[in-house]
DNA sequence: TCATCAATTCGACAGTTATCGAAGTATCAA
DNA sequence: TTGATACTTCGATAACTGTCGAATTGATGA
C-alpha cells in the first residue's frame, strides 16, 4: 500500500504547520477539505459561520503552511489537502 | 509494544495541546523532555537561552494541555512527557 | 536564624493575529 | 455592457502571547 516516499520537512515549514493547526477554526477547515476530495471556498463558508476576508486569509495560512493546495479554476477555488505534508509533521512528533 | 487503551481526549485539550505545540520553544522544551525519562527546570535552563520566568511559563502551558506532567519535589519540579497524550493527539489529526 | 537556590507569580511591554467591513479584481452570464 | 458572483487585499481594531525583571514563595543547608 502506497506509503509513499517519506516527505522531509523543514523546521521552518513545520513551526508553519504547527501555528497553522493552532487554530481551531483551520483545523475544521482542513477537515472540511479533506472529508471532500476537491472542495470550493464557497461550500466552506456555508458551513463556517465566517466573513470572506477572514476565510480567505486562514486559506492562505494553510497554504503557506503547505497543508493544502489552492487550484484557482475561473472564479472558484478548488482546495485539496495535503496529507502527505500532514503525514510528515505528524511523524516528526511522533518522533519525540 | 503496549499500545495501550487508546486514549480519548476532548476538543478542549486538543485545541490546548495544539496551542501548546505552536510555539517551537515549546516543541524543543518538549524534545527535551522526551529524551530524558525525568527532567528539572533547571537542566533545560542550561540548554534553552531563556529567563526562569518564561520557562515557568512554557511549563504551565504544556501542563495544562496535559502534555507534561510536573512532579514537584522540594525545591526542583521534575517534568515527564505525557506520551499518551500526545500520541492520542497524534491519532486524531491522522485520522483527518 | 540566615543566606542561597529553584521555581512561581506579577506587571509591563512589544509583537502577533483573528476578525471585520469596504474596496478591489477576475470571471461568467445575460 | 451590465450585473452578479467568488475570492482577495487593505486598514483598523481588539485580544492574545512570549518575553523579561522584580518580587515572592518554599526548601535546603550552614
Amino acid at each position: 500500500m502506497a506509503a509513499g516516499k517519506p516527505k522531509m520537512l523543514s523546521k521552518r515549514q513545520r513551526e508553519l504547520i504547527a501555528k497553522a493547526l493552532s487554530d481551531p477554526r483551520r483545523v475544521e477547515i482542513l477537515k472540511q477539505i479533506g472529508s471532500g476530495n476537491c472542495v470550493a471556498c464557497g461550500d466552506i463558508r456555508a458551513r463556517q459561520d465566517v466573513s470572506a476576508a477572514t476565510l480567505s486569509h486562514h486559506m492562505k495560512e494553510l497554504e503557506m503552511a503547505g497543508l493544502i493546495e489552492i487550484a484557482r479554476e475561473g472564479k472558484y477555488a478548488n482546495l485539496t489537502l495535503r496529507r502527505d505534508v500532514l503525514r510528515a509533521y505528524l511523524d516528526h512528533l511522533a518522533a519525540i
